[in-house]
RNA sequence: GCUCUUGUAGUUAAAUGGAUAUAACAGCUCCGUCCUAAGGAGUAGUUGCAGGUUCGAUUCCUGCCGAGAGCACCA
């Protein structure tokens, strides 16, 4: 498709330069359509320095660009915005263009030969995988595709901690409730090991000494017994995970655990010590006042390395595995401030990985009574709220469009993994986000499944009409409000990616229905007329662009609803 | 106490410094012989407070007030 906005951009830069004026050029798409489909503030931003008004300097502008037949026309509006009105040519262009690129119409070139590492979830074996672990995947799970979108290769990992506190908290209380019998379902195993962390928590606020005893010993597997528990809870736990990964339909390429960064970070500690980490008390630390930052501990007084050593050793594991030339962390914003200190420790050790390495931040989910607490029991797991929503789903659901039971339960699936996402993607990734499971995800409005029902109801369309023989043709194109959001895709796409913010995709997808439904609603799409062709390309087009962009957003579109 | 984040209709959220601050939910009024009503149309209602920068501020800066997170051996 060709790039309008480029076009555009370049007419003004001409027209300047005819002025002999220069300026940032700033091209939207004003909030009304009344107002044009792109519009520039160009004659503002520059009319103080030319000593004239606004509205006389975007009039001169106006006048020095050429005529073409993708702009139907230009206007000039007071105080002195320019608006460009494009011709019905264009659309008719764009509009083919979306067919024809269907399932990638939106995908750019802009990456290509970037190679960028991209780890989120991070659940924790013998933690619960909570919600919050689902916002995470979301978030991360659509970065990356906004990202592949763009032509880069992206590589997913999962970084999980097998080792660790709470793993010692966890052991603790298997040693005193014993393990679930092997006959016990996957979900039962993995809940009694999230009621033996919440025991092991509760003993650590009274009483560290065995909690940290049994820590050592899972550092150093030289215990037989413990060794035995921590085999069998682990690989449970991701079982359990991998279930969770299928259901949400992430594939990770690569998966690290900190029981292996926990010894190179260690070592790489210990070989700077005197140089960039001190002891202190025991314990290896890193200064960050020195830097602004606070102080840290890498490696504690028994030690065994932290979080922030292992951090480190993961640094280099990822890069041997996979020589990125972008690694892109997500995590909870809770852990900002660590973040700081890391990176600038990695910047010491190992300048060169630290460039390539980003820390993306996103907010928490929030219980309406506050923050969630795995510690004390206080958390949503993920499986209550897929249980709850697939029911309100199922309620939902007429038995009247469905084959057999087995297709109403694969699509009220996809409905409510849709509806999951949707309410963590549709906002601004780095605010919190108050989870109300019964109210918060809804299955009306700006929903996921609003849009997988606006895309399945545009696909019930098409293939009446297909079986009508009535078949998508563009001859000439009008400029109703659906031709002028169609086209837009891509740029929504890329300002999603640049802003690793999938919530713009979202947003357009809501606007985009509205419109399509708002139509559907007043025309007749399939009729006798010569017109029907036309309405039915555009069908098309709104079935294809809902679904890309779901697609982006990690949602999938069911056959029926 | 220090650092960071944050404050928009009754509620949950949108808005690269632009035009009449946008949606949804919850209200209220409507739309069914018609391609999927998980839909559509209408109605009412919002930028915490005080300054500043700017032609123009929800957006940037300062102060105050409120909320959240973090601040040495958890992740």
């Amino acid at each position: 498709m060709i790039n309008i906005k480029e076009k555009i951009e370049e007419f003004i830069k001409v027209a300047l330069t005819e002025l002999s004026l220069k300026g940032e050029i700033v091209l939207e798409h004003p909030g009304l359509l009344e107002h044009g489909d792109f519009s520039s503030n160009i004659a503002m931003a520059l009319a103080k320095e030319r000593k004239t008004s606004p509205f006389k300097l975007a009039e001169e502008i106006v006048s020095k660009i050429k005529k073409d037949d993708y702009i139907k026309k230009i206007e000039v509006v007071p105080p002195g915005f320019i608006n460009f009105y494009l011709s019905n040519k264009f659309f008719a262009e764009s509009l083919n263009s979306i067919l024809k690129e269907a399932k990638d119409f939106g995908r750019s070139k802009e990456l290509v030969g970037q190679k960028i590492m991209i780890e989120y979830t991070d659940p924790n074996p013998f933690k619960e995988f909570h919600i919050g672990h689902l916002m995470s995947n979301s978030i991360g799970e659509s970065i990356s595709r906004l990202i592949e979108w763009g032509g880069a290769e992206v590589k997913r990992a999962c970084y999980q901690g097998d080792v660790g506190m709470h793993v010692a908290k966890a052991i603790f209380g298997l040693l005193k409730l014993g393990l679930p019998s092997e006959s016990a379902t996957l979900r039962e195993k993995v809940s009694a090991l999230g009621k033996a962390y919440v025991l092991g928590a509760e003993e650590f606020e009274r009483n560290h000494a065995e909690i940290d005893a049994i820590n050592k010993k899972i550092y150093e597997k030289s215990d037989r017994e413990i060794n035995e528990l921590y085999v069998k809870g682990r690989a449970w736990s991701l079982e359990y995970f991998e279930e969770i990964y299928k259901k949400l339909d992430t594939k990770f390429n690569f998966y690290f655990f900190e029981s292996e960064s926990g010894g190179i970070g260690g070592e790489i500690v210990r070989k700077n010590i005197g140089k960039i980490f001190e002891e202190s008390d025991g314990a290896i630390i890193f200064r960050g006042e020195n830097y602004g930052l606070h102080t840290r501990v890498f490696i504690n007084s028994f030690g065994l390395p932290t979080y922030e050593a292992k951090e480190l050793g993961l640094a280099k594991i990822k890069y041997d595995k996979y020589s990125y030339d972008t690694s892109i962390v997500i995590t909870g914003n809770e852990v900002n401030d660590y973040f700081k200190v890391l990176l600038q420790a990695l910047t010491l050790v190992f300048p060169e990985l630290a460039k390539k390495t980003r820390h993306i931040s996103h907010g928490m989910l929030r219980l309406p009574t506050g923050k969630m607490s795995s510690r004390k029991g206080e958390v949503v797991p993920a499986e209550d709220l897929f249980a709850v929503l697939e029911e309100a789903v199922n309620k939902k659901m007429g038995p009247e469009r469905f084959a057999s039971a087995e297709e109403k339960k694969e699509i009220a699936e996809i409905v409510s993994i849709g509806a999951m996402k949707f309410s963590i993607l549709k906002q601004s990734p780095g605010r919190d986000i108050i989870f109300d499971i019964q109210k918060a995800i809804s299955l009306e409005g700006d929903s996921g499944p609003y849009l997988q029902y606006t895309a399945t109801r545009a696909n019930s369309v098409l293939e009446k009409a297909r079986a009508a023989g009535i078949l998508p043709k563009i001859n000439e194109a009008k400029s109703g409000e659906l031709e002028r959001c169609l086209y837009r895709f891509p740029e929504i796409i890329k300002t999603a990616r640049e802003n690793l913010s999938p919530q713009y995709v979202a947003d357009y997808l809501l606007d985009l229905a509205q419109a399509f439904n708002n139509y559907y609603n007043q025309v007749m799409i399939i009729d006798d007329s010569n017109e029907s062709p036309y309405k039915v390309a555009l069908a098309a087009a709104v079935a294809q662009v809902i679904t890309n962009g779901l697609n982006i957003l990690g949602i999938k579109v069911p056959k029926k609803m």
